[in-house]
DNA sequence: TGTACATCAGTGAACGCGCGTTCACTGATGTAC
DNA sequence: TGTACATCAGTGAACGCGCGTTCACTGATGTAC
């Protein structure tokens, strides 16, 4: 094992691991603003210099972890819908899996779906992680419709043009497979989902419907309905 | 006119103003964490102690400003919900009107629904001026059903006791009027309408229905039709 | 197998910056008689 | 109406803090012959 890497490469690669490990252990307990190269290096027993061996600047720390935040919720979804058999079960898998990891991983979740940073601008890098969330869910719309979509109910068959196009092109982007209806009935629910999660743990339900619990289940339930799952 | 007020009282309070007025201007341009009292003191000519007379610390400015935009946006929604007749006009007014006020405002926007500011704890002082944007949303719905509210499709009937014990609390709370399924269906469509907005202004749509005014629209009316309106 | 050189990790000092907050002060505005 | 005192706004200096980034350096690890 290791096979061709020398001592250094490997040693380079564990510390890489350790600083993204400790910066996120920051971000835990600070947010992303309270992030700071010093910080990390001071808790590594380093020099804070020492860092730029590892990361050109904070911005692409900051990215790193943007990028293994999106991949590891990514995962977890991609996971989640692998495990049950009937549709309707893996779109709730894959819905609560997103809850689960947002309520696991707090600023992490905020890192990505929170306000931007300001004066951060995430690099193109991040979008194919970012994909793979409404991806996988997606694939389970797909999956379950494979012989013929049902006509979903709610959904007015009359869309305006500018939407069927941007539906259409999005359609195509993701390979086909999937209809107007079905695709705007998915963004409907990927944003009802966000908007839940997002809503949860920024404490805007405090008044309401708090814990979040049961209105999350029954919310993934209605969508699954809404989709024809 | 201002009677019984001296000129140090009405100075006091033009100055109050021109403070908050610079520190939303400086939110717009850097975000909360860029809000420094030394900078807004600097761009009224003053110095940064100066402003120790008119809010005892930063973040009881950072609190009211978050005051301040709940209610700007508060007031929008219930002028635009007061405009039209028919209740899915009323409803999709509404909606509307959250986005533009939150396209006018990205900024304050984040402050009251993205990330919460790390180290920053929101005073319930802010929470009825929170309240207003539901309050308005819901009271469309009540006015719509005054006669009887009708049985709404995709509404399951066996929600769980927890979810209908929070349901019903609710309702109380908000003074009566609306039954379990139409409530439901409104924290639905409360959560799916920041959950767009949200991901419109933090970028999360940029691969799929950018511009996202079409799919906004489409959402709206589905969310009438859904709520039986 | 050993030697000479190149590569790279980590050090320590420094630069230049901005921040929130406190405090003793001056001078203007307001109030009571 | 004028005077004596109290209130308050704004000043300027200072405290103590942490930050990102650069740079010349030492010493260890790797490579070529």
């Amino acid at each position: 094992m290791n096979a061709g890497r020398t001592a250094r490469e490997r040693a380079r690669a564990e510390l890489t691991r350790e600083i993204k490990a400790e910066a996120r252990r920051q971000l835990a307990s600070t947010g992303a603003d309270g992030l700071s190269l010093r910080a990390v290096a001071r808790e590594l027993g380093l020099v804070s210099s020492a860092l730029y061996r590892y990361f050109p600047s904070r911005d692409e720390l900051l990215t790193a972890l943007i990028t293994d935040a999106y991949n590891a919720l990514g995962a977890a979804v991609e996971t989640a819908v692998a495990g049950p058999d009937r549709p309707r079960d893996r779109w709730r898998a894959g819905c609560h899996a997103v809850r689960d990891w947002a309520r696991d991983n707090r600023h992490e979740y905020a890192l990505l779906y929170g306000s931007p940073v300001p004066g951060y601008q995430a690099p193109s890098d991040t979008v194919p992680a970012a994909a793979r969330v409404p991806l996988a869910l997606v694939g389970v719309l797909r999956d379950a419709h494979t012989t013929g979509e049902p006509a979903l109910p709610l959904v007015p068959a009359d869309l305006p043009a500018e939407l069927t196009g941007q539906l259409d092109a999005l359609a195509e982007a993701l390979g086909g497979g999937v209809g107007r209806p079905v695709l705007f009935g998915a963004l409907l629910a990927w944003t009802q989902l966000f908007g839940i999660v997002s809503f949860e743990l920024f404490g805007q339900l405090v008044g309401s419907v708090d814990p979040a619990g049961p209105f999350f289940a029954a919310a993934t339930d209605q969508q699954a309905t809404l989709l024809g799952l």
